[in-house]
DNA sequence: GACAAATCGGATGTCGTGGTCCTAATATCC
DNA sequence: GGATATTAGGACCACGACATCCGATTTGTC
């Protein structure tokens, strides 16, 4: 439903939330944090810092920090560089002009459910998230064994 | 939210509902009469036909049509050989205990859409789409500019 | 100034989906 | 039986998502 990259940005960002307060982490930091890909999450924050989300500072003592309070950051904004495509939805059945006058018996439901999508990722504030998506590492900091590589996830 | 193919199948399989009193129909007609690539689509209608849905007749007189009355047609069933991996829809914060005693505050209402949109295709049958599904080639029969290869060269 | 640590950013590789092309198998019509 | 029309099915190409690698640039520390 979401792409990886927006998930991934979801929980890069909960992480910087939580650790707000300890200024600026390194990619390198969060992707260990979160077992991602850390070649890949640079990427994905810098497209987040090009859309103004979180800024960044290079150099030794560099890293990257959220540019407004979590309280004020939609999901919807963290997901949509990574989401294209995701609002064009067009009518199941192809048709150009379904939604005038004749609309196709899919057509209505599934806008419902296109805009219940759209609603609670912009009803929901990375405040509200981020404490569940950092701290699922296990109850203790012993590195539990959902990180493995195993790539193959289909 | 639905694959091209996916797409496809509905469309392909509307118009074999709608025909259905003619007896089968070639891929070719059914692409020329959607505007659809017709090698792709007879893939399309290869892979339902190994599912069951339609069958198939080869040679001079053959074609496709479907295997139960569209009545008795689930989108669902249409639908899921081109939808892999819809169902299994990880929470979108990464968590595998999530669904546990503590599901992340995206968890419920991640789940209602995706039972939502299952639902809707589960509840619908090919027979209350078809005829929608078929007649929208416009108000003439004029082909519109969205088969254009352009796919060209070498 | 030299070194190290970090972001920046392009090149490359892999995989699945969408799509085309070509040959084989099969059925009908003459 | 042969020409023809159709499905069957593999090989191939294009493109975007996912991911890695490597060099360039910036910045702090010695």
């Amino acid at each position: 439903m979401l792409t990886r990259s927006a998930e991934y940005a979801v929980r890069a960002l909960s992480l910087l939330a939580v650790r707000q307060g300890a200024g600026s982490l390194r990619a390198a930091e969060i992707a260990d944090e979160l077992g991602l890909p850390p070649q890949f999450l640079t990427k994905i924050l810098r497209r987040l810092t090009a859309t103004g989300l979180v800024s960044s500072q290079r150099g030794r003592a560099g890293g990257f920090r959220l540019d407004r309070p979590a309280e004020e950051i939609a999901l919807l904004e963290v997901v949509e560089p990574f989401q294209e495509g995701m609002e064009g939805v067009e009518c199941l059945l192809g048709q150009r002009n379904c939604s005038d006058r004749a609309a196709c018996p899919l057509h209505e439901p599934m806008e419902k459910i296109r805009r219940a999508f759209h609603d609670v990722l912009a009803g929901t504030t990375l405040a509200e998230v981020a404490p569940r998506a950092v701290r699922n590492r296990g109850p203790s900091s012993t590195r539990p064994m959902h990180a493995l590589p195993s790539r193959g996830d289909r």
